[in-house]
DNA sequence: ACTAAACCAGAACGCAAGTTCGACGCCTAG
DNA sequence: CTAGGCGTCGAACTTGCGTTCTGGTTTAGT
């Protein structure tokens, strides 16, 4: 938590980018240099001028001189905000670990009520689930949840041991056995794998399929 | 086009309110009073602000008074303006004609590649399209157009004669056959469907399924 | 201990921008 | 023909709001 940030902006700033984007979108217009200031708790209005260039250096607003609330969010923190998106973080195959691909740029938009704040979207590689309908190329959404009810499709990480974090991550269906989890996949050729619950971590839920032709 | 219109605003204001939105979607920051003035031609500040109350008197603009740029579009002009959403227009069950719930009130929001202007989004009724792993109660995005290729899943109105306009709304897949069109369920337990080309309005394609569980 | 960077105060300056007032021409309905 | 609504002009007035200057404090790095 030091502050080592010679390259972004600090915790002051970004809170104060926090308030620009919501005070603009919430009223219409932006707010002027004063009104930050005093949502900020700064009595000057060289303070908040002089975190306005900082944010402005680096690109996450954009201001014209001497215009009245001539300050607006840049296109991509705007997309950033007003996006209820959820990131694709990657691709699942039944039985490899999540293959990320952390490049966030890529968003995939959902109707509101899908679209948690946590949410995310992966891509589904392989056949494991297609009697549920899910293909090979569909996107699921995912919610993140730590537990699930029996017959809920879930992702869930199998680590190797107890101790280890690594392991695979698959999906498939849910169910609570006698002293294990049976994960049941969708696919007449394939079996189901029965793991000894403390070394299942449920990463989340499916809640959405989307597939494109 | 007389200008019978006590009860709304004039093309002037129309316009102007047009311009509004275009401003501070672009720049980030509403327009000011004079801003306004220079791009409707007007030369008097009072003029502009003359119709900015009639603006706002219907509900179109919210106004801060004594405020720099304190001009903003109502919450519902906004949003008729960025939703990326396609409505929900109804039903699709294979065999009767699209049951419209037209409410517009429903939406659903798309990754920006697949929300054309037109697109629409359907509830499928029904498993005719089972095989291609489109469930009943799934959303299908359409996307209109008056022809299909081969194998393409598509919307089509099957009229009941030339003249006729009814008929009844299918969802199938599209294959040309000698003299006829073949319409294609996937399902094994359907059979397909031939058609005169002449009787076949093709409505639409579909371009992507959301299933949300 | 010295220095640079981050953060802050307060006040003065001046253009930017909303408000208001009085007056005018153009239609349309009565 | 005339009252009244609509659209317009121009100018004066007042306040909003960005800019800039001079200063100060605290912290971390060398």
């Amino acid at each position: 938590m030091s502050p080592r940030r010679r390259h972004s902006m600090s915790d002051r700033q970004a809170t104060m980018l926090k308030f620009i984007g919501n005070f603009a979108s919430g009223r219409g217009y932006p707010p002027t240099v004063r009104e930050i200031g005093v949502e900020m708790e700064i009595s000057s209005t060289s303070v908040v001028d002089y975190h306005l260039r900082a944010l402005e250096k680096f690109g996450h607003i954009r201001r014209v001189k001497k215009l009245s609330r001539g300050i607006a969010l840049t296109a991509e923190t705007t997309e950033r905000k007003s996006s209820h998106g959820v990131p694709i973080v990657g691709r699942i195959a039944a039985g490899a670990p999540i293959e990320a691909i952390n490049n966030p740029l890529d968003r995939i938009n959902l109707p509101p009520d899908l679209s948690t704040d946590d949410a995310y979207a992966l891509e589904v590689q392989g056949k494991s689930m297609i009697e549920d309908l899910i293909d090979d190329g569909d996107m699921i959404i995912v919610k993140p949840q730590p537990d699930a009810d029996d017959g809920d499709i879930v992702v869930g990480l199998i680590r190797d041991s107890e101790e280890d974090g690594a392991g695979e991550v698959t999906l498939k269906r849910f169910y609570r056995e006698h002293d294990s989890i049976r994960l049941q996949p969708a696919n007449s050729d394939m079996s189901p794998i029965y793991v000894d619950p403390a070394l299942l971590e449920i990463q989340g839920k499916v809640v959405a399929v989307i597939r494109r032709f």
